[in-house]
DNA sequence: GCCAATATAAACTGAATAGTTCAGAATCGA
DNA sequence: TCGATTCTGAACTATTCAGTTTATATTGGC
């Protein structure tokens, strides 16, 4: 992943070319994407750009990670510890189906399930620090749950996969391929209320 | 979608293209693909590919209905409505899963994923003919479950929807960033065994 | 105010590639 | 065998786009 080395971050566009790069690529994928349009997005010219990046692919990866990082941050952020595990669990869930079915979660998985093929170390970045990343915490939280006595789970990474698949359930394909843009609350409670019950009757004490 | 219209569906060699455009397509994707290559690999010139298909959108689209249609039949054909739903589902399971996780299940749902954005009747094609036909068997099935006593499920769709999510925990997501290519049968049963589980836990009498 | 780094605009190259055209060859039904 | 349909190959057009070049302008530290 470290062809890093030849990006020059030092130099007062840097960030705007970055900028750009996310708007654009954001917006129209990789392909779609043109080194001129970017140019224009960011402000800047095409020689600047270049001045930055040695290429196209570079630039790509520099936002995907960027972008990523960014999505780790944000997801499943603040789990109170305190509350029963039909309470965390409904807060979470309501979050991470939110966030599933944002604009910008749909456009960065579609973008990097796109380009796995051509980049495979893009699929494997945006696998780490996304799904990989949420499944990791919410593991930490049903370990605690179960060495509590509060839930009982044989399997705790199987479960936390169980959890976030269960958001997915019926919204969030319809959002991938674009059949269903706007959901209202009373959708999204519905799907993250299902979720719950069905993991609480298989896993609650 | 009826520019099916300006499609010549007659003539000797049409499903020789077709066959070469499949393998072309699903092999590069639809930019990857180039319309000479899905001549050469279809043994067929130019002229005469362009003869059937009025330009390549249209093509791209003919294979990804069939294939999706292909993909219909084949999955969740099967079911012996006599036998106890526990069974019924781990054998369903069994499919959904080894199914998903097919080489060519994974590359036509990337490819419908990254082009659903230039092409919306593409993705919408695609979900209808794949995701919810396979949620409409599945319905069917627990409704009869349902209605001789063996299942006790309030909203019959979404349980079907959470199904077939939770056939995906897991192994789907590392496979569609390529994270894992290979899937052994105890992997895959673990899958369904905790799905299968998860469900009847939720939805069993 | 000067110098060195940085940025610009615009034109250019070169490579791919979608789609067209057409004269002639292969194929097939009758 | 004949005539019509279908196919071929290869050359051609036109476009798009990554990446380069160059001569000029802007900027900021000293």
């Amino acid at each position: 992943m470290n062809q890093s080395a030849t990006i020059v971050r030092t130099g007062r566009k840097f960030s705007q070319v970055l900028e750009g790069a996310r708007q654009v690529f954001m917006r129209d994928g990789f392909e779609g994407a043109s080194v001129d349009d970017i140019a224009r997005a960011a402000n800047v010219s095409k020689a600047t750009l270049y001045s930055y990046f040695p290429d196209k692919r570079l630039l790509f990866m520099e936002v995907a990670e960027t972008e990523c990082a960014r999505m780790a941050e944000r997801a499943m952020d603040d789990i109170n510890k305190n509350e029963t595990p039909r309470e965390v669990l409904t807060t979470t869930a309501t979050q991470i189906v939110s966030f599933l079915l944002s604009d910008f979660a749909l456009q960065i998985f579609r973008v990097c399930v796109a380009e796995s093929d051509r980049f495979p170390e893009l699929g494997r970045s945006f696998y780490t620090s996304g799904p990989e990343m949420g499944q990791k915490r919410m593991s930490e939280y049903l370990r605690l749950s179960v060495d509590r006595g509060e839930l009982k789970i044989d399997d705790v990474k199987m479960a936390a996969e169980q959890f976030s698949e269960l958001c997915k359930a019926k919204l969030w394909t319809r959002a991938v391929f674009g059949i269903q843009s706007e959901f209202s609350q009373a959708e999204i409670d519905e799907i993250v209320t299902h979720a719950v019950d069905m993991f609480m009757a298989r896993y609650g004490v």
